[in-house]
DNA sequence: TAGATTGTTAATCGATTAACAATC
DNA sequence: TAGATTGTTAATCGATTAACAATC
């Protein structure tokens, strides 16, 4: 389950925020940036910041630092950007609808071709032009649509469901924010957006002092 | 910037996982569980589980295993689930309605208290029986309801902005959907949900293979 | 050229896994 | 009691940081 990267993934999910960080450089008009510099508003060390890059290429320059431009470009292809990729959304809940309507994705690369949803309620409604479909259709629509990418916004109960057809219909990518943990063979790509988990994250951090002075007092 | 946690990140985003498992066991009225079986489900070695838990307390019995009911209630009270906070959603867009909808939070002991947006075609409308109300209104009316957790669905140009009122006003946590870095004391934690990072590594992933194809053909 | 900064190797640090004595 | 399984120490593995020669 789950592919392994060639990159480690500590490195592949700093990627984006390199690219997001250079992005912001370049509308900025910087041209160029050393890893030094660069470690100082990103917040990694310049040698991460080198080790990282040069598992990609030589990017860099001695003595120069890096173009910014060419640099940003350069991640870009690195996360796939280059390309453009069809997906389709599966639950037109409040989830579903935000990501749909997350329009940002679109200038990305990432073209929405449908939603769907089983409650009758919200079948035939439009969001950003797309009219939600019903999901017995689904599989009917991937198997004459070419999509990349399955989003699932669905209710956990019905995830694993609705993966099985993603896989069954040959998708390689699964953009999962169903909180549960969805089984699919080696070759196919999950990427889970766990909203509760980060949130207890956040509140396990929040309640951290106070749990160990606790535990002293015993 | 962002308090360190005593146990480590790895460790402590682990723990909602084992709390979701731990929930689904009960609920299927499993009595005890050894680490090893917990591990066949939930994918991580039954070393890293008696690891990650030895870190709160000895709640294993050997020869017999974890007690589902207990151990669940003990990860529960370190995710700080005993208790009850208080929230407010900056940022009535997509994302903010999302969240505000997801009533599961509540369930989890996070109250919303209230939402806030600067759209005059926002403010006024209800959202789960809470009247949006204008973003002019937040500093005060942080300073009259106590609020534990801000959490942040604004456009990024805006979004450090409302971080700093809520630091200002004493919030200590603060829930970050704004696809952006925000600077904020020590003592208050941030936690990120940057959607098209996620995206973007997933998009990584799809074309990992390719990527090192084309570098070996050049 | 001299100064700056990379790419890359080596050293360190931290996290995961293995092993096993303790004990229920 | 014997078997099972923990808690915990030690070994391994991987990721980060430091150092520096190469070079622009």
């Amino acid at each position: 389950m789950g592919k392994k990267t060639m990159i480690s993934m500590a490195v592949v999910r700093r990627l984006p925020k390199y690219y997001r960080y250079l992005g912001e450089l370049l509308r900025n008009d910087v041209e160029r940036i050393s890893s030094k510099e660069l470690s100082e508003r990103i917040g990694f060390t310049a040698s991460q910041i080198r080790q990282d890059l040069n598992n990609f290429g030589d990017f860099g320059q001695q003595g120069y630092g890096y173009n910014v431009r060419a640099l940003y470009e350069e991640i870009g292809k690195i996360l796939g950007l280059n390309k453009h990729y069809n997906t389709v959304i599966v639950g037109a809940g409040n989830i579903g609808q935000a990501v749909a309507n997350y329009t940002n994705f679109e200038r990305l690369g990432f073209h929405l071709l449908g939603i769907f949803d089983r409650n009758p309620k919200l079948i035939g409604i439009s969001i950003r032009d797309k009219v939600i479909q019903d999901v017995d259709n689904l599989e009917e629509f991937l198997r004459s649509n070419h999509v990349d990418i399955g989003i699932i916004c669905v209710p956990k109960e019905q995830a694993q469901k609705i993966a099985d057809i993603f896989v069954k219909c040959g998708i390689k990518a699964i953009w999962n924010f169903a909180p549960t943990d969805l089984n699919v063979p080696d070759d196919v790509i999950v990427e889970n957006v766990h909203l509760s988990e980060s949130l207890l994250t956040l509140s396990y951090r929040l309640n951290e002092a106070e749990l160990f002075k606790e535990k002293i007092g015993r």
